[in-house]
RNA sequence: CGGGAAGUAGCUCAGUCUGGUAGAGUACUCGGCUGGGGGCCGAGCGGUCGCAGGUUCAAAUCCUGUCUUCCCGACCA
């Protein structure tokens, strides 16, 4: 992409609405424009971040045998009159009446459809387990929306729902999730802690929040310090197998949030006791029959007699990631993007446009890379070099080809790390095997 | 929903206390000089001062109402 010719409006002030880094950062960097409280449009660079992550969490999901769907926003009021949850839910649903005077209301979660659909459709146990999920708008009038896109009241959400016979299918649909998760936020470039969550009316220990530490976390937590090391990158994972091993070992250290925080416990861990603040960006849930019963959901089991089967919902929020990863990831001069999410791979910065040969040398390598398929912003704009110096690390491109007078006369260009901040004189060819390395 | 703050040029803000021709920086346009970390000089463009009432000879400024946005708290299946 030719930055000359790309819209990307970022700001040298931050607007006086944005207080948290990532909310500034993704005003300033021209990835958002807010549209009323709590709700934005997606500009380019923003949209491109937003596409990558969902198609990160597209993969995960796929990979374990979760298929995508894509249900409505608009949902009719009798769906959660049958689950009873259109009197339970409150002024955060956003409710209206269509032309025909159907109360009718703008989906802040999706169990009703979906259970629905599956009650609709599949009578026999023998089609089971199930796993479907959808990347959706969702809305939550939520009273006081903050944080920019991290709290708003329109987002982007994943949400999954299992479709088990037993307790034990559930157990293991859940397990799976859980171990997706895990995959998930590390592909992401974030350390994501599973914390067991309050169950409600429900019981059990089926449900976990996942976060990731943030300096500018919503919510203090507490974990064992061996969360900080664990990891499954470069692990296959058998998604068929028994997954229990590992979901025990994510879950057999201490790790709490705000609520469920237990201080014997944590004055027992001493030294490895490890307090920090989190952004929660995923919740999965068992629910067993909460919402099967009520909706008939139930399938013929091998003794031909019905039985409601066992659901779970697991959410990641998708748009809220996109400000999660900027909180956990920057610094003074702008975003310091995950490989896996940065909206190009590469910058080429020319120091000087209208220099034949400054020009003629960016040119080359802009269609190189192209060539080589690497996702790269030329920045062939007339502007000074400090300028395209502050976007670059402004919008976070993970590395950077500078071509200046200099370089070019000996025949090198200046590879820059945004991370590291690491700037080497190198060949073309050097730069474009460690780019791609 | 309780408490607090702010709405003036695209953006950041001054001016409001003490009423009297609408300001600065930046951005943008044009010209010139520049050219490795958000340049310099000059000339321009750009504002129903959130909105509605009221007081006054006169309101960005005082009064009343209202809308919007932000912050703290409560809330966040």
């Amino acid at each position: 992409m030719r930055l000359s010719q790309y819209f990307l409006p970022t700001l040298k002030d931050t607007p006086a609405e944005a207080q948290i880094a990532s909310h500034r950062l993704m005003l300033r960097a021209g990835m958002v424009r807010q549209s009323s409280a709590g709700i934005y449009s997606w500009l380019p660079l923003g949209l491109r971040v937003l596409k990558k992550i969902e198609m990160v969490v597209r993969e995960e999901q796929n990979a374990i045998g979760c298929h995508e769907v894509l249900m409505p926003t608009i949902q009719p009021a009798d769906l959660w009159r049958k689950s009873g949850r259109y009197d339970d839910y409150g002024p955060e649903m956003l409710r209206f009446v269509d032309r025909h005077e159907r109360d009718m209301l703008y989906g802040p979660t999706n169990e009703e459809q979906i259970t629905e659909i599956f009650a609709e459709a599949v009578r026999s146990y023998r089609e089971l387990p199930q796993m479907l999920y959808h990347i959706q708008w969702k809305f939550r009038d939520e009273v006081r929306p903050r944080f920019g896109v991290m709290r708003g009241r329109e987002f982007l959400m994943k949400d999954a729902y299992s479709f088990d016979l037993d307790g034990a299918g559930a157990r293991r649909s859940y397990n799976k999730m859980f171990v997706s998760y895990l995959k998930t936020y590390e592909r992401l470039g974030l350390k994501a802690i599973p914390m067991a969550a309050d169950t409600g009316p429900i019981g059990g220990d089926m449900s976990h929040e996942f976060l990731i530490l943030a300096d500018t976390g919503e919510s203090e937590i507490a974990c064992h310090r061996d969360f900080l090391e664990m990891s499954l990158i470069n692990q296959s994972i058998d998604f068929d197998g028994d997954l229990q091993p590992i979901v025990d070992r994510f879950t057999g250290k201490y790790a709490a949030t705000d609520e469920m925080r237990n201080l014997e416990t944590e004055k027992a861990l001493g030294e490895d006791l490890v307090t920090a603040r989190g952004i929660e960006v995923g919740h999965i849930f068992n629910f067993g029959t909460k919402y099967s019963k009520p909706m008939g959901a139930s399938v013929a089991g091998p003794d031909g007699q019905d039985v409601a089967v066992e659901m779970g919902s697991y959410g990641i929020g998708v748009s809220r990631l996109v400000g999660a990863i900027i909180e956990a990831s920057h610094d003074e001069n702008g975003v310091i993007w995950p490989d896996s999410v940065a909206p190009f791979q590469a910058g080429i910065i020319n120091l000087k446009s209208g220099d034949g040969d400054c020009d003629n040398v960016c040119e080359d390598i802009y269609r190189k890379m192209r060539n080589l398929g690497v996702e790269v912003l030329y920045d062939d704009r007339d502007a000074r070099a400090g300028a395209k110096f502050a976007d670059a690390d402004l919008i976070g491109l993970p590395w950077q080809i500078i071509v200046g007078p200099r370089g070019v006369k000996n025949g090198v260009v200046e590879l820059k790390n945004r991370k590291s901040g690491d700037r080497d004189e190198l060949s073309l060819e050097a730069a474009f095997s460690k780019i791609s390395g």
